[in-house]
DNA sequence: TCATTCATAAACATAT
DNA sequence: AATATGTTTATGAATG
């Protein structure tokens, strides 16, 4: 028996290597994923009062913070209605530099298949997309692809079915339009993506930045905050803000996958594990775990689970788990904007599938198998569940708040009886 | 030199 | 049956 034929077209094919761009190696300027996530200590950074005083009984940090959690959790929503379909030639490329798209009309995108994979992923409307889907939007991004021999196709499959970066999701049951599964970017690695993507060359694919969402959080909303701001706040920030800030931070990212999972009927499903358990990919982050290994993980032999940058997973996964890197890429993200107001408009922003796909989703809306794609601004029904989880992440920061108030009063007691006590031997020995 | 990442090709299985 | 999709293996280039 001879090879199979008549697979794919992708068989048909010369070897793309012969296409391969001088000066534009592969790797060279590729996105290569990150072995390491960039340090996500949280920073805190936001935390300003600019005060000197670092005492924890000093709780101008708590009031600050509590306010910035509250823009975090609360006050994203008002930043953008639609999904974060950021502008991938948008205004944010620096002036005079090309865009990647552009550069890459007639040469190789500097992207790697992953990245490429994730911005298509990204960019679409519910934040997964069928294999064609992501075939589609890559050829309308990246016109070499249209004149490049199709075993790219191939590579994309692969990349999918291989890369950990990638989840399969189910489509609806009893829909039989449109083959395949859906694919979606594993919460958990997003991160990693971002990370990689920020790497690359050309800013303005920066504008693709979905800020990375704890795992559950599954509306993912730009932060805006400026970098001037920023920076400021990152000067003034001190250690024991850090500390405080990073418990609430996970705290409140704890309460806030609560409240947001209250809104979700079920949550999505996932097909398979196949590089090595997803199960645990939309579950939620064990609330307020500071640690960074909390015992599920994690077996990650790079030989064992063979994929695309398994090194480094270990560090990375266990960030992203504890939210903690959620913060730290937010805010290494935030200032990019969306544009959403081209979403949809021109067919190539906002990308809407040619077939069936769309279809699909607002059925699993309604659905049976329990994909749920993020709830839209103007969605009547998301913004009410938000509204209660807003109210229920409101009462469970004032306890919170409380809860750390009274760690305060305790820590000032104790100062206070320390010093007495210091004072009484001090007398003592006189 | 070695390990790693990535691209590419290919074989094969399964679903539509 | 044809095609699309998904998985797996192999190989080689580039890189640190």
């Amino acid at each position: 028996m001879g090879p199979v034929t008549g697979m794919t077209p992708d068989k048909n094919i010369e070897s793309p290597t012969a296409e391969k761009v001088p000066g534009l190696s592969q790797t060279e300027n590729m996105g290569s994923l990150p072995e390491e996530v960039g340090a996500a200590r949280p920073k805190a950074s936001m935390v300003d009062n600019g005060a000197t005083d670092e005492e924890l009984t000093n709780l101008n940090w708590l009031h600050e913070s509590t306010n910035l959690l509250n823009n975090f959790s609360l006050g994203s929503e008002g930043v953008s209605a639609g999904s974060p379909l950021y502008d991938i030639e948008g205004d944010l490329s620096p002036s005079g530099c090309q865009t990647p798209e552009k550069l890459s009309a007639s040469s190789k995108p500097p992207y790697s298949f992953s990245l490429l994979i994730y911005m298509a992923i990204e960019h679409s409307p519910n934040k997964c997309l069928p294999v064609k889907d992501i075939y589609s939007w890559i050829l309308d991004r990246f016109p070499y692809f249209s004149t490049a021999p199709t075993g790219w196709k191939n590579s994309v499959r692969h990349n999918l079915s291989l890369n950990k970066y990638f989840q399969k999701v189910e489509r609806s049951h009893g829909k039989v339009n449109g083959k395949g599964s859906l694919w979606c970017v594993d919460p958990e690695y997003k991160p990693s993506l971002i990370q990689a993507l920020k790497k690359q060359p050309f800013s303005s694919a920066l504008a693709l930045y979905t800020p990375p969402t704890s795992p559950t959080s599954v509306s993912s909303r730009p932060y805006v905050l400026t970098s001037a701001s920023r920076r400021k706040q990152i000067h003034y920030v001190k250690d024991s803000d850090i500390d405080a800030a990073t418990a609430m931070m996970l705290l409140n990212s704890s309460i806030k996958e609560e409240a947001l999972d209250r809104q979700k009927p079920q949550p999505l499903k996932v097909v398979l594990p196949k590089k090595r358990s997803y199960a645990s990919a939309f579950k939620h982050c064990p609330p307020l775990s500071l640690q960074e290994n909390d015992g599920e993980v994690i077996n990650i032999d790079p030989k064992e689970d063979h994929n695309y940058s398994a090194s480094g997973g270990d560090s990375q996964r266990c960030e992203s788990r504890s939210s903690v890197s959620s913060l730290s890429s937010v805010e290494e993200v935030y200032e990019f904007i969306p544009k959403n107001s081209r979403t949809g408009s021109d067919g190539s922003e906002g990308f809407h599938s040619e077939d069936d796909t769309d279809i699909d989703y607002e059925e699993d809306t309604l659905g049976d198998n329990g994909y749920v794609p993020q709830p839209s601004g103007n969605d009547l029904h998301g913004s009410k569940l938000r509204k209660e989880a807003s109210q229920d992440i409101d009462e469970e920061l004032k306890e919170a708040a409380g809860s750390l108030l009274h760690l305060a009063g305790i820590r000032t007691c104790l100062d206070s009886l320390l010093k007495t006590a210091k004072a009484q031997s001090h007398k003592h020995r006189k």
